[in-house]
RNA sequence: GCGCCGAUCGGAUAGCGGCUAUUCCAGUGGACUGUAAAUCCACGGCCCAAUGGGCAUCGGGGGUUCGAGUCCCUCUCGGCGCA
C-alpha cells in the first residue's frame, strides 16, 4: 500500500508537489527515479545512489530479473531491495517495454537514424543484428512469447504471469503488463494497443487482488508484507489525443493505486500528450511518466501533472562518456577536454564535479578505466534528481515560473 | 659475401593476376528517453563545376600483361640461416 498526498499545485492546475509514502520510505514528488534494470544502477553502489545522487527510489525490470538471477533467489533474499542493499522504495517495470523492444519495435527507429544507403549495405555488428533481430518476441491477444536474450530459451509472459513475477520480486510499486508499440505504427494499430492494454489491465488487477486476498486468507499480516505491492496501470495511446484520453479514462477508472504513462511520443509535444492524460486521470493518485528523462522533458512532464520519472539516458550516456553540462551535453571523449582542468559542470555541486576534473574523467574514458563511468553516472543522475527536486521546491514556494526562467 | 623470408593508412593485419585494398586497435566526430547498450554509427590520401565525380596508393625504380599489392628484374631496409 502507498499513500499519496499533494502539498502544492501549480497555478495551471496540472503540476503538483507531494509525497508518496511506501513501505520502504517516502518519495518526495516530483521525483526522478534512477533505473537499475538488473537490480543495479549500472556502475554504482547503492550508497552512491543514496548519498551522492540523493535518489529517493529506484526502478528495476521484471523481464531481466526473471531471466537472471530468477525470482526464487530474490524471494529468499527478502525481495529486490534487500537483495541489492537498497533500503528505500522500489519499482519494477512489467516487461511490456521489453516485449516491444524484442519484437523489433526499435527497428524502425534504428533504421531511421541511419543516414545513407552506404551504411545500410554495410553488415551490422552480429552481436546486435543477428537474423533474430526484431524476432525475439511475439505478441498475441493473451500475452507475449519471448526468447531469452541470455541463452535463447523460450518464455511466456501474460498479464497474470507478469504480476505474479513482480510479486515475487517484491518491489513496492509494480506496473501492469501493457502493450507498447512504435510511434511509426498506424492509428488503428495504436487503438488496438490501447484496447489490449485495457483488457490486460483488468487481468492484472484480478491477478493482483487474488494474490493479495490469498495472503490475507492465510492470516498473513499484509501491512507488514513487502509481497503485496501497489499496482499501477499503464496508459497508452501514442501521440493521438483521443486515444490517450480513451486510455486514461479506461485505465483511470480501474482500481489502481497509481498510473504509468507509457508508449511513444512525438519529440516536440511530450508535454501536450502528457497533459491530455493528466486531465483525464483521477487527481488523487500518483502518475509516473515511463522512460522519459531529458532535462526539458522532465520540466514539461512536471508542468503537465507528472509526479515521478525514470529514464536510462543519464546512466547510459555516462557509460558512453557523455555528461550533462546544464541542459546541454558534452562528450568527455572529445579532444578538447584532454587538458581541461575544470569540473565537468561548473555549476554542479555533485561529488564528481567537486572533486574531479574534465581532463581526469577524459583520461579515464580513454584509458577505459571503469571509474569514469561511475563518476559520470553520479554526475548525470545528480543533475536530473536535483533538477526535479528544485522544481519541487519551486512549486511549493510558488516560484515555478521564476525557476523555469533560470534554466 | 651467399641463401631464404619479409616490407600494405599511426600500430597490427587480410590479400596467392580482375576492377570501390580487408579487419582490429589507436585517432576524430556523432547518437543514446519504462537498458538485447562500459554500446552503436560515421569519418579517416589528394582534387573538383561536391546528395555526385575525378586522380592517386601497397618500401624505391624498371618490366611482363588487356589488367599487378599479387608475377619477373633490380635497389634500399629489416629478420633468420650459412660462410
Amino acid at each position: 500500500m502507498i499513500k499519496f498526498d499533494i502539498e502544492a499545485r501549480l497555478p495551471n492546475g496540472r503540476g503538483r508537489a507531494g509525497t508518496i509514502q511506501t513501505p520502504h520510505g517516502t518519495i518526495e514528488t516530483p521525483a526522478f527515479i534512477p533505473v537499475g534494470t538488473k537490480a543495479t544502477i549500472k556502475a554504482m553502489t547503492t550508497e552512491e545512489v543514496r548519498n551522492q545522487v540523493g535518489a529517493d527510489a529506484i526502478l528495476a525490470n521484471t523481464y531481466h530479473l526473471y531471466l537472471q538471477p530468477g525470482t526464487e533467489i530474490l524471494r529468499k533474499a527478502g525481495g529486490l531491495g534487500t537483495f541489492m542493499n537498497w533500503s528505500g522504495p522500489t519499482f519494477t517495470d512489467s516487461g511490456g517495454f521489453q516485449a516491444f523492444s524484442l519484437a523489433g519495435g526499435m527497428l524502425e527507429h534504428r533504421t531511421k537514424i541511419r543516414d545513407s544507403k552506404k551504411e545500410e549495405s554495410k553488415p551490422l555488428n552480429p552481436k546486435t543484428s543477428g537474423d533474430d533481430l526484431g524476432n525475439l518476441a511475439k505478441f498475441d491477444d493473451d500475452g507475449v512469447s519471448f526468447k531469452s536474450i541470455i541463452d535463447g530459451s523460450s518464455h511466456r509472459f501474460t498479464p497474470e504471469r507478469s504480476v505474479e513475477i513482480q510479486h515475487d520480486i517484491g518491489a513496492d510499486i509494480i506496473f501492469a503488463f501493457d502493450e507498447c508499440i512504435s510511434p511509426q505504427e498506424s492509428y488503428g494499430r495504436q487503438k488496438e494497443a490501447v484496447e489490449r492494454t485495457t483488457r490486460w489491465a483488468e487481468r492484472c488487477i484480478t491477478a493482483h487482488t487474488t494474490a493479495h486476498t490469498a495472503l490475507s486468507d492465510h492470516g498473513t499480516d499484509t501491512s507488514q508484507s513487502p509481497r503485496v505491492p501497489s499496482l499501477f496501470g499503464i496508459v497508452q495511446g501514442g501521440r493521438y489525443e483521443d486515444l490517450r484520453k480513451q486510455s486514461a479514462r479506461e485505465i483511470g477508472a480501474m482500481d489502481f493505486e497509481g498510473f504509468g504513462i507509457g508508449g511513444s511520443f512525438d519529440k516536440d509535444d511530450i508535454g501536450t500528450a502528457v497533459g491530455w492524460v493528466a486531465d483525464t486521470l483521477p487527481e488523487n493518485k500518483p502518475r509516473h511518466l515511463l522512460g522519459i528523462g531529458q532535462p526539458m522533458d522532465l520540466i514539461l512532464g512536471i508542468e503537465n501533472g507528472m509526479d515521478t520519472f525514470d529514464c536510462v539516458a543519464p546512466t547510459r550516456m555516462a557509460r558512453n562518456g557523455s555528461a550533462y553540462d546544464g541542459f546541454s551535453t558534452i562528450n568527455l571523449l572529445n579532444a578538447r577536454f584532454k587538458e581541461d582542468l575544470g569540473p565537468v559542470d561548473a555549476k554542479c555541486a555533485c561529488y564528481t564535479c567537486k572533486n574531479y576534473t574534465r581532463a581526469y574523467v577524459a583520461h579515464l574514458f580513454r584509458a577505459k578505466e571503469m571509474l569514469g563511468a561511475t563518476l559520470l553516472s553520479i554526475h548525470n543522475l545528480y543533475f536530473l534528481v536535483h533538477l526535479v527536486k528544485e522544481a519541487r521546491v519551486a512549486i511549493i514556494e510558488g516560484k515555478f515560473e521564476e525557476f523555469k526562467s533560470r534554466l
